[in-house]
This record gives structure tokens, sequence and C-alpha cells, in this order.
RNA sequence: GGCUUUGUAGCUCAACUGGAUAGAGCACUUGACUACGAAUCAAGAGGUUACAGGUUCGAAUCCUGUCAAGGUCACCA
């Protein structure tokens, strides 16, 4: 058991025996004194004022001396207004890390035989990633790490969205304007080029409509408007969808070729798998330097015929009821929800409808316990509505369902938008990371005069730690900012600082272990600094606090952590001596709190997906 | 407009889910390198936690209202 939990027992007895008062656990109070004041752990007594109607000063001291007799770990009490400060005895502090340097894996959960499905990254095929994404990624990505540490069996998956208008849209615009471009023959990466595409078939797009605003029929629609206070240009902008399924000769085009893709028209489907194809293979380039990987994917091209059955049942079982134009709908009225098309009047499917088939296609393949979707808070709606009406197909594993939604990354000058060009690729960031860490990494070889072959995948760790720490350590509900013009940042609260702490302390473990140093010294250790103290029960939260992102689904928990424990084992590197300490028993026992550190900080990097270098 | 999320130092973020004098980093000022590595450490300055009420021993955190920013309310995905 640990020192919280001996304690809250104790104050729970001693509550018992001094105010005749029943309290459960969990209403006892225990914090982590405060480095202001002296002590280890903190009770908060306010709560017990009302049983033992006496001030708060006078219970705390009551129930230091209660805990002091009874408690063998307490060593010391003092009580500060309505808090009672408590100090472990140090003898149980240096048993506790003895126990810890035995430890194998600290942090890993047993395993609880249920499995989580985590979806991320999810991109469309017409465009290449950028940094949304990357937020995404590194979100799912590491929450899938931490739920497998938690105990779940994790897989990790996507849902591509690789049919639809958009495709269309590239594939009709390459069709028309390619003139048989391709990767290889233009060495432009595939989701570049076809991004390409999709941008030229809105540019041309563009241009079409701008001509037909000049029109009669143009004007006699404006005319028409219903809204008469509107503007000529802000009734163009909301008219675009209207115009492109309406007047289109591009939207006409466009919309043909997916009706013929739904037809499986052969030199549709040719070209489809041709463009995805190459979309395909430049993601894959991008999470290869992103470092995360899938167990399986699942393509919307599969799934929205799954969606389709399901939505036929579900209204046979009258959880959906159909309108007199034929098409779908849920009533989700009474849990506080709107109305909401699940199948259009035409009978084809929308979003909805696909990622209900896509979660059935999930269970009927994984029969998971629980799923996670990670996706952007825009779509917080959406999946209230598909929880819901998960639930109310009566799928098994609709409570293990979860939106982890996460704000958008913004740009200094507000919003990334792609119709301004402000939209911060990931290839590009990935790149400029890794080279603000090489020049730094060059800056310092001038000066220390090393440099060797391995120096490519050091300087290729730093500039990725640096990226992904300082994405990953911000709260994913939160919106968050970032400028692609600033270097990222390599020093302070960083994903390098932290690979620093750790590149000093294996550093110091692989000397001593060089040295011949005898280790079990470390047995015979018996004064224990307070800033050795503050180490071991940094590293003791570790497995506490894995299980608290896995529950709140917060890699930035981790990625906190990291930060603080690193900081305190720089702290401890300048206030004393480890190799050079004066007593044997000190320096062995030093050595081994140094490798319990760095392997409890690159443990908890990797759950964030960032790796740690041998040197720096 | 309805619903919803977020407002914390100049900037980027914390705050153990209601606990003590709201903490870090960047930037700024000042000290500490003969490598157990200074990508570090120590110190200084920087705050009416958007605003106004309320709840109680105690509020950045919970409730109400106001203001600001974002999202959403498609037979788009």
């Amino acid at each position: 058991m640990n020192f919280t939990e001996k304690i809250a027992e104790g104050v729970k007895a001693a509550v018992a025996k001094l105010y005749d008062h029943p309290v459960d656990l969990e209403s006892i109070m225990i914090t982590n004194t405060r480095k202001e004041f002296t002590g280890d752990y903190t009770v908060v007594v306010f709560p017990f004022t009302k049983p033992a109607k006496k001030k708060p000063a006078e219970i705390g001291q009551e129930l230091g001396e209660v805990l002091k007799a009874d408690l063998d770990i307490v060593a010391e009490f003092n009580v500060v207004k309505g808090f009672l400060n408590l100090s472990i005895d140090n003898k149980y502090w240096l048993e506790f890390s003895r126990k810890l340097f035995k430890t194998e894996q600290l942090g890993q959960a047993p395993a609880n035989g249920k499995k989580v499905m985590v979806e991320f990254s999810s991109p469309n095929t017409n465009k290449p990633l950028h940094l949304g994404h990357i937020r995404n990624i590194l979100l799912g990505w590491s929450c899938s790490q931490i739920l497998d540490r938690a105990g779940y069996e994790v897989i990790k998956t996507q849902i591509v969205n690789d049919r639809g208008i958009a495709i269309c849209k590239s594939m009709l615009a390459w069709e028309k304007f390619g003139a048989g471009e391709t990767p290889d023959s233009s060495g432009i990466k595939g989701d570049f080029l076809a991004g390409k595409y999709y941008v030229l078939f809105e540019q041309k797009f563009k241009a079409e409509y701008q001509a037909w605003q000049q029109t009669d029929a143009a004007k006699a629609v404006f005319a028409a408007r219903k809204k008469s206070e509107q503007s000529e240009p802000e009734f163009w902008k909301d008219y675009k969808n209207t115009y492109f399924n309406d007047y289109s000769e591009l939207g006409k085009e466009a919309k043909a070729m997916l009706l013929k893709w739904e037809d499986n028209d052969p030199a549709v489907r040719q070209l489809w798998s041709t463009m995805n194809g190459w979309v395909y293979d430049g993601f894959a380039a991008t999470y290869k330097a992103l470092g995360v990987d899938f167990d399986k994917l699942y393509y919307e091209s599969d799934t929205y015929l799954e969606g389709k059955r399901i939505i036929a049942d579900g209204l046979a079982k009258e959880v959906f009821y159909k309108k007199e134009d034929g098409s779908v709908w849920i009533d989700l009225e009474s849990a506080k929800m709107d109305h909401k098309l699940v199948l259009r009047s035409d009978g084809t499917s929308v979003y909805m409808t696909q990622d209900i088939g896509t979660a059935q296609l999930r269970s009927d393949d994984f029969g998971m316990d629980k799923m996670v979707y990670v996706v952007g808070d825009e779509q917080d709606y959406h999946f209230k509505v598909l929880f819901e009406t998960m639930k109310r197909l009566g799928a098994p594993y609709a409570k293990g369902l979860h939106h982890l939604s996460y704000g958008m990354v913004d740009l200094p000058t507000g919003k990334m938008k792609s119709r301004e060009g402000t939209v911060v690729d990931a290839d590009e960031l990935i790149r400029d990371v890794v080279e603000v860490a090489r020049v730094n990494m060059v800056e310092r070889n001038e000066v220390t005069g090393k440099a060797d072959e391995d120096m490519e995948e050091i300087i290729r760790r730093i500039g990725m730690a640096a990226l992904k720490y300082f994405i990953i350590k911000v709260n994913p509900k939160k919106r968050m900012v970032f400028n692609p013009n600033e270097a990222v940042d390599i020093q302070g609260q960083t994903g390098p600082y932290i690979q620093y702490a750790f590149v000093r302390a294996k550093g110091v473990y692989e000397k001593a272990v060089q040295d011949q140093i005898n280790l079990s010294l470390a047995d015979n250790y018996s004064t224990l600094k307070p800033v050795e103290k503050e180490l071991i029960f940094q590293i003791s939260q570790y497995p506490g606090l894995v299980l608290q992102a896995a529950e709140t689904y917060d890699p930035s928990l981790i990625a906190n952590y990291c930060y603080n424990l690193a900081r305190s084992f720089n702290k401890l590197w300048h206030e004393v001596s480890i190799l050079n300490a004066e007593q044997p028993e000190t320096i062995a026992y030093r050595v081994k709190l140094s490798k319990l550190m760095s392997e409890t900080l690159k443990d908890g990097m990797q759950l964030l997906g960032i790796e740690m270098p041998e040197r720096m």
C-alpha cells in the first residue's frame, strides 16, 4: 500500500476514535504538502469541524498526535490553520525507493481483458496532411499507448474518407487538365499531387461561378433572394453550394463522375484507385515520419453499405422513421437533440449512415468494449447524435463510445484557411523542426568538436521531440496557438529539455557500470536528502498518473509530468554530486535513482510518441 | 437567435477536479561552466484568474447573469 492510503486509513480510525464519527475513505482529502511548508502529505481537516465541534487547528493537533502515535510511517507533524502536515519517516522513503528499484515495468497495469479501439487521423484523400492532422495523430497515438499501458488491448484504426464528391473533384481536374501527370513523372509526392488538382478544380469552379454571376439567369436568382438586406457578395457566398448542385457545368461533371463511381464504372474506378493510391503512398511517408502506424484501416467505400443495412433494420424496429419523400430520420428530442437525417430521400447515405455502419463493422471484426474517436470539436454534436443513435439501436458497446474532442490549432493570425493559403503543411513542418535541431547541434559541435554518423538520427529525434511535445503538452480540449514562423522552442518546458535530463541520467548510470561501481551498496544509504525524496515521490506518482491519463484520455497529463520529473532531476544534478559523492553507498544509491528516473522518463515520453536519444 | 466550448503574467501553457501566499517556460534583468554534459541551475521582476453577483470554513474551479472569442444548428464530409 502507498503512503496516502495508509494515512487515509489512519485518519479514518483516528476520527472514529476521537470524535466517534464514521468517515468514508474517499471523502478524506489528502494532498501533497506545498513546498513552502514542512511535511510530505497534508490532511485537510475542515471537513471534520462539524462532527468534532472544535476549531480546525485544534482538530489538526489532536489528529496529528494520534496519527504520530498510531502510524509508524509518520515521523513528525505540524498544523497550519486547517491543514495537518505529516512527514514520513525517511526510513520508509528509503524502503519504498528500494522497492521501486526492483520494479520491472513501472506504470504497466495488468491486462484488464478489455478491448478498446482508437480511431484517429482519418483524412480525406484529396489533400496532404497539415498541422491540424498532426495534433489529431499525436493525440490518437498517445492515447492508444496510454490505454495499452493501462491494461487495455488496443486496436489503432482510422476511417479513410476515400469516396464522395471531393475526390471526384480531384479526379475530374486531373482528367481534364492533368495531361497524364503522375508522382513519378512530376516528382511530386502523391498526396500533394492529388491536392494540386483539388485546388485546380476549385479555381476553375470559382472562375466559372464568377462568370455565371454576370448572366441574366444569375441576376434573376439574386433578385429573387429571400433575405432582401443581404449584399451581393454575401449572397453569392451562401449560394455557392446551390450553384454547384443546380447550375455548374463542372459541378455537373463531378456529380456525374460520382454516380459512375457508385455504378462501378470501370474507368472511373480505375482512376479513383490510381489517384487514391498516390495519396496513400504520400500519407504513409508522413505517418512514418511521425512514427505512427495503424492496426486496421476502414474505408468509407466499404462501410457505407453496412450503414444502409442497419438503417433498414432500425426502421423495422422503429428506431428511425420515414418521411413521405422517402428520407429516413431519427427523433432525438427526448434526449434534448433534434431530428436528424440518416438516409437521403434518394436512398443514398450521409455521414451519419457511414459512421453507424463503420461502428457495427468494427464490432463484428473485434468485439471491442470501448471505442475512442479522435475528432475535432466542431463535430461534438455529430458524435452526441451518433452515440445516442447507437444506444437506441441496442449496440452492446454503445456506452463505451467516447469522442476525444480537441480544439483547433490556430496560427497567431487566426484560423488556418486553405483558401488563404495559410495551412501549415505537415511534411514541411517536420522538415523545419529537424532543421532547427540540426542548426543547434552544429553550433554545439563547433564548441565540443564531436560528430559522427549517428548524429542524423539524434537530430531527428530532438527535432521531433520539440514539435511533438509542444503540441501534446496542451490539454486536448483547448484551442492552441502555433506560430510556424518562430522556431519551436528547445529550451525550457520542451521535449529536448526532457531528453537532456534523460541523457544525463543515462550517462551517469553507464559510466557507473563502466567503472564497475558496486551498486548493491545502495542498500546501506540512510540519509536521504530532500531533493532525492522529491524525485522518489514523483516517480511513485507515475503509475497512478498513467491510469488517470487513460481514464480522462488526456496525454497532456503525462507530458506535464515528464517535464516536472526532468526538472526535479536537473535540480538534484546541480545540488548534489552523483559519481563524486563522498560515500560509496551514496554514489550507489544516486546512480540507481538516476537509472530509475531515466527509465520512467523514457517510458512516459514513449507514451507520447517521443523517442529518447542516447546522446545529445 | 437556440445549444455548446473556451477566457489565468506581454506570449505559450499549468494548477492533483472545491484547499494554504494561483505555478512553469519563453521574452526581460542578474549570478553560476576545468564535462558526473550550462539544451542546465539559482535569483529578480511580471496577476483584481474577462466582469458582476451568489453558494461556504475556503472559489480560477460550482451556480446565475453580462461581455469577448470559437464551434454547431445541411438530403456536405
